[in-house]
RNA sequence: GGCGACGUGGCCAAGUGGUAAGGCAAGGGUCUGCAAAACCCUGACCACGGGUUCGAAUCCCGUCGUCGCCUCCA
């Protein structure tokens, strides 16, 4: 079996061939740094995530390009709105949006290029394409031809006559055609600028994406990524200005993510229905968006609800399930159980690549997750020691990481304080229990908070053994205040975060 | 007006020609001192109307509805 996936250039879903053996390169583009980031850019860098983790999984060697745009009108404009300079608004931006990615767990691009930082390559491109006659000069501007083509608009499916027939198409005298569009702009007076033979100015939004690919990917690329937002005019004019520079084609695969939506809407600054990644994660973690993202088809798009993200919280636990350790007091699972989670635990690895060979269908990957969850548990409840569950746990463990998801990493120790002022009060209430005193002076002794809530198992124990069901009762919860849930068992009693 | 996507059980959603994955919620049960968790059981004729086919959620036509792009946008 082989990958497949959807390219929106033929709107097929294909057999992914790389045009180097064993190489992937992908491109996706990233976001303008003006603003804050909202969650629906999140859910692109997420899925290109979960892209370029599979394609390493297959064992493919990922050159991943995320651009930054740092610079353009909105930036100009925000930053003269506070009083501060383009330069160090885009920064700033870039630096948020770094750290979001580093928390949303989403594995680093190979290289983050910015559009400020290509200046010369753009200038030496836009050059070309004028000797080409694939562009011309206005006034300062340099605008890309675009009737030279005649397959302009093959990626958005759109003739260049259908475009007049939109209403919207801005009228401008010093165009040839109402869709040429802009690879080098004049600079406004007090704006960024560079020198160019065109006079000083900046790089059209389209050229600077093109530039960073032939500049750190090559003339053709493997996979261009991005929101289904840019299809058309972005990547339509990225293709136009890059092909015909190269004369090749310029990417294989182009793939597109579905918009996240609110309120019935596409997410987005101008809109103002958005929720800031950072919003979004001081409620939540980050798993939960990831696991928003993953139960849906990519291409799709993606309804923002309060609901959805609880949905996805509670998935979570579910999967969670999976990697708690035995039962107290497992003695071992009987053969018949043991080969039923073995089976489970060497099948989900080839069904879930299946799954993901399927254009990334992770919504399916995760059913298959789910199903091991199920047995895992089903043998824990079998008896079934941490022994026997860890190569299970090691497979659940491996392919939720193919998918991003972290799952343990949000162990942390409790309180120690906390845990000691309910030993005091619990010694309080058992003064005379002399069997339990040795316990409690143990627990007194106990320095870390993991170390003291094993001396609080053991003390329930014996609270459990005589019957002292209102002290045992009080004791769970004392600690479920503290968001530590106490399960009990016919073995003793487990404890963790809920 | 042009191009495109989508409409599957209460909610999210996979499946795109052979008789409907998974998750959440709900109800019943097992276990438990109780609880929680876990496990077991229970539910859909796939927007509507035609058509093609031995057979369609899955293909074609139409209707209704929702969304995206056509301007900056992940």
């Amino acid at each position: 079996m082989a990958l497949r996936i959807y390219n929106t250039l033929t709107r097929r879903t294909e057999e992914f061939t790389p045009l180097e053996p064993g190489m992937v390169s992908m491109y996706v583009c990233g976001p303008t740094v003006y603003a804050s980031a909202h969650i629906g850019h999140a859910m692109s860098s997420l899925v290109f995530d979960v892209a370029r983790r599979y394609l390493e999984y297959r064992g493919y060697d990922v050159r991943h390009a995320m651009n930054y745009t740092d610079v353009d009108d909105k930036i100009i404009q925000a930053a003269s709105g506070e009083g501060s300079d383009p330069t160090s608004l885009a920064e700033h931006y870039i630096e948020e949006y770094a750290q979001h990615l580093q928390e949303l767990n989403v594995l680093p691009a190979t290289v983050y290029p910015r559009a400020t930082q290509e200046i010369d390559n753009i200038i030496e491109m836009v050059a070309r394409m004028l000797e080409q006659g694939a562009a011309y000069v206005a006034e300062g501007d340099v605008y890309y031809r675009v009737e030279r083509d005649e397959d302009y608009g093959k990626l958005s499916g759109r003739k260049l006559e259908d475009m007049h027939a939109g209403a919207r198409i801005e009228v401008d005298d010093r165009k040839e055609h109402p869709m040429d569009f802009a690879v080098w702009k004049a600079a406004k007076p007090g704006e960024p600028a560079w020198e160019s033979p065109w006079g000083p100015g900046r790089p059209g939004w389209h050229i600077e994406c093109s530039a960073m690919v032939f500049a750190h990917l090559g003339e053709q690329i493997d996979i261009h990524g991005g929101g289904n937002d840019l299809i058309f005019p972005h990547h339509e004019n990225e293709i136009a200005q890059s092909e015909s520079l190269s004369g090749k084609p310029f990417a294989q695969v182009w793939m597109h993510n579905g918009m996240m939506q609110l309120s019935g809407e596409k997410m987005s600054k101008s809109l103002g229905n958005l929720i800031t990644i950072r919003e979004f994660l001081e409620k939540h973690s980050a798993d939960a968006l990831r696991m928003m993202v993953l139960n849906t088809s990519y291409r799709h798009p993606l309804t923002y609800s309060d609901e959805v993200v609880e949905q996805a919280e509670r998935a979570l636990d579910r999967l969670r399930s999976g990697l708690r350790p035995a039962l107290p007091g497992a003695a071992g699972a009987a053969a018949e159980a043991l080969a039923a989670l073995q089976a489970r635990a060497e099948a989900a690895q080839p069904a879930f690549v299946a799954a993901m060979d399927d254009d990334f269908n992770s919504a399916a990957a995760l059913a298959v997750l789910f199903d091991l969850v199920r047995q895992i548990n089903l043998a824990r409840d079998a008896g079934a020691t941490d022994a026997e569950l860890e190569p299970a746990q090691a497979v659940l463990l491996e392919l939720s990481g193919v998918l991003g998801l972290r799952l343990k990493d949000a162990e942390r120790e409790p309180e120690a304080a906390a845990l000691h002022a309910l030993v005091d009060e619990l010694a309080g209430e058992l003064d005379g229990q002399t069997e339990l005193a040795a316990v409690l002076q143990a627990a007194r002794s106990e320095q870390s908070g993991a170390a003291l809530m094993v001396r609080l198992l053991e003390l329930r124990k014996g609270i459990r053994e005589q019957k002292l069901w209102a002290l045992s009762d009080k004791m769970r919860d004392r600690l479920a205040e503290q968001g530590i849930l106490v399960e009990d068992s016919a073995g003793g009693s487990s404890w963790r975060w809920g």
